[in-house]
DNA sequence: CTGAAAGCGCTAACAA
DNA sequence: TTGTTAGCGCTTTCAG
C-alpha cells in the first residue's frame, strides 16, 4: 500500500473562498441540492468553472459511505481473451457505466489475486472460472453482486446467463429438421459453463430425436482457431464424415469453413455449418454463417441495471437468476444433406 | 453524485478492538511498518484474518494523498472495438496493473464525457481521437500521464507509440524488393494516427523507389471487414490490378485473402498480401499471412512501468516520447510477381 | 437559505 | 514499541 503519487489537491475550500461562501454551500451546489440562493449558486458555479474544480470521489465515498465505483472481475486465463465475448462485454458494461455515472474498475483475476472490495459499490463477475471464493467474499461483505455469463446454482447470488443449452439445442434441432443425421460438434473450453452447456444442448437434441451420440463426431477444443482447424481436418477426413457441424463459436466456425473450402468441400452443399455468437465476422466471406445470436450487450446492460438497482436499495432483495434467450440466425451455411436430395 | 450503496464497513477499529491494541498498531501492521512486537503483530494478523478485514482504499487515499488507482482512457468510437489492438492493450495493462498492485479504472470516453481525475494516481490514454482536452486536463492537474499508441508532438506529455510509418515502409520496401511495382494499400480509419502513419509509410516507400502513388491503388476504410471486402473486390477487379496489397490490419488482410480466393486469384502466385498487427488469426488459413508485428503488449507494459515511475517521483521529470520498433514477419503470403518470373 | 462542526476510515506526527 | 490525536476532502445534521 505504500505507493502512488500526490497531487496538490484543489479542494472545496478553495472554491468556497473564491466564491465567498462556506464549504457547505459549495457542497450543496455540487450535489445539486435545492435551496441555494441563485446569487450564491452562480458565484459557486463560476468559481468551480474558474478553478476547474472536481470533487474527490474518495472523500465523497468516505463521507457518504456510498460508492459509485463498481468492479468488473474477469478471470485471466489465456483463452478468454481470444473470445469475441469479452470485448463485447467490456464494451457494453463500459458504455453503460459511463451513462450511469459509475466508475468502472477492471480486475483481471486469477486464483492468486487479492481482490479488495472494501468500499466498492458493486461487483460484476464475468464468468466464474476459478473465482467463486471472490464471489463469496463479495456476498459476505454485503456488496451488491451480479454474476454474468454463468448461471450459478449453488450460491445465493444474482446471475444473468445466456441460455446456451437452449441455443445449442435449437441449432441442432434445426440441422436435424433439415434432414441431417450425422451431426458433429466442435466444443469450446469445457470448463467454461457456456461451452459445457452448448455441448449439453447438442446432446439433448440428438437424444430427443433418437440420434446416437458418437464419440468420433465430438471434438473438444480450447476455442482457438488453431484447434478448430485441427478439429475440422479430423472431422472432414473421417471415412464416414458428418454432413453437418455445430461449432461452439463463430470464430472457430469460420476456421472450419476455411478448412472445408481448402479441401474442396462445398458449403452448404457438402457440409452444413452452424456457429455460435453472431460475431459480425461471420457475415463476410463467401458464405454467410448461420449462427446462434446471444444477447451479450443486453446481458452487459442488464447486469449493470440490476446492479444499480441493488446499490440503491436499502434492504437486501431476494436474488434473481435469469437465463437470456438466444436466437437462431439463419443465413447461408446450411441446407439439407445431399443424400436427402438426390 | 447521489447514488451508490452502503456496506456497513468493518473498520480498523474493529480489528483493534478484537486484537486488543490501538488503531495505530493495526495501521502499522497493514502497512508492514517495522516496529511492531511479534506478539501484537500476530494478534493483529489473526484479528484481520478472523474478520476478513480489508482496509478501505478510499480512506487510505484520503489520509495519504496518494493513490494506487490509475485510469485507462479509451475513446469510444465504433471502430476501435473491432480491433485486435484494444483487447491486447486491455489485457497487457490489466495484467500489469494487477502485478503492480494498482487499481485500474476503465473509462470509455467520448467528447461528452466528464472525466474526473481528481484523486487518481495516474492516467493512461490509449489513442487520442477526440480527447486531447482530457489529456490537457490531466497534465494541468499534475497527474502522471502517459499517452500510448499516439506520438504526441504538440503537448508536453509522455507518450509511447508504435513506429507505424517505419513498419509500413518496411513492409512496402519488402514488396518492392520482391519486384512488385503495382502495390495497392487498403488503409484503416485515417483519423487514427496509426492508420495515417501507415499510409505515410506506404507513400514514403513508393517515393523512395520512384514508384508513382496512384489514387486507384489506395482504398480508404474504417478497419472493418466489410469495407475490406469491398476494397479488395474493387482492387482485384481493376483492369490493371495490383500485384501486391499492403493492408492496414491483419483482420482486413484476411478478408482480402478470402476475396481473392473466391475470385480464383492465387496467393501468393497472383497477388501478394502483407498485413499489419501480427494477429494470431493470420497464422491459420491456407496461407499464413506475412505481416508487421507491433509490440502491443510491450507498449502496454512499458506504459505502466513508466507511469509507476512517475507516480513514485516527487519532482516532475522531463517528458519522454518514444517510438517502439516493429518487425516484419515473413510468412507465406508474398512472392515475386509472375511477370518478373516468366 | 446559510454556516459551523462532527465524523467517514485511515495515516502520520508526536508523546509516552 | 505503542497510543493519542490531528487532519485528508467531503457530506450532513443542527443552529441561526
Amino acid at each position: 500500500m505504500r505507493k502512488g503519487s500526490t497531487s496538490k489537491t484543489l479542494s472545496i475550500k478553495d472554491v468556497a473562498k473564491l466564491a465567498g461562501v462556506s464549504i457547505s454551500t459549495v457542497s450543496r451546489v455540487i450535489n445539486k441540492n435545492s435551496g441555494v440562493k441563485n446569487r450564491n449558486l452562480s458565484k459557486v458555479q463560476d468559481a468551480i468553472k474558474q478553478l476547474n474544480f472536481k470533487p474527490s470521489v474518495f472523500a465523497q465515498r468516505l463521507a457518504t459511505g456510498k460508492s459509485n465505483v463498481i468492479s468488473l472481475v474477469i478471470p485471466r486465463f489465456e483463452g478468454i481473451f481470444y473470445s469475441f465475448y469479452v470485448l463485447e462485454l467490456i464494451r457494453g458494461i463500459g458504455t453503460m457505466a459511463a451513462v450511469m455515472n459509475l466508475d468502472l474498475l477492471l480486475h483481471l483475476s486469477d486464483e492468486r489475486s487479492n481482490l479488495n472490495f472494501n468500499g466498492i459499490g458493486g461487483v460484476i463477475f464475468a464468468d466464474l472460472i476459478k473465482n467463486k471464493p471472490f464471489v463469496e467474499d463479495a456476498v459476505a461483505r454485503n456488496i451488491p453482486t451480479v454474476v454474468i455469463n454463468n448461471y450459478v446454482e449453488d450460491m445465493n447470488v444474482n446471475c444473468i446467463a445466456i441460455d446456451n443449452k437452449g441455443g445449442a439445442e435449437h441449432a441442432v434441432n434445426y440441422l436435424i429438421g433439415l434432414g441431417h443425421k450425422k451431426i458433429a460438434h466442435i466444443t469450446g473450453e469445457l470448463f467454461t459453463q457456456a461451452a459445457a452447456h452448448r455441448f449439453e444442448g447438442y446432446k439433448a437434441a440428438l437424444k430427443k430425436h433418437n440420434l446416437p451420440l458418437e464419440d468420433r463426431y465430438v471434438v473438444k477444443t480450447d476455442y482457438s482457431r488453431g484447434q478448430a482447424r485441427a478439429a475440422a481436418e479430423r472431422l472432414l477426413k473421417l471415412p464416414d464424415a458428418p454432413t453437418a457441424i455445430f461449432v461452439a463459436s463463430d470464430s472457430m466456425a469460420l476456421e472450419v469453413m476455411a478448412v472445408a473450402r481448402e479441401l474442396g468441400i462445398r458449403i452448404p452443399a457438402d457440409i452444413s455449418i452452424v456457429g455460435f455468437d453472431d460475431n459480425p465476422s461471420g457475415l463476410y466471406g463467401p458464405v454467410a454463417l448461420t449462427t446462434v445470436r446471444q444477447p451479450l450487450v443486453k446481458m452487459a446492460q442488464d447486469s449493470l441495471k440490476e446492479l444499480n438497482a441493488l446499490m440503491n436499495l436499502k434492504k437486501k432483495a431476494g436474488v434473481k437468476k435469469v437465463y437470456l434467450p438466444t436466437e437462431l440466425v439463419v443465413r447461408e451455411s446450411c441446407q439439407s444433406p445431399q443424400s436427402a436430395h438426390t
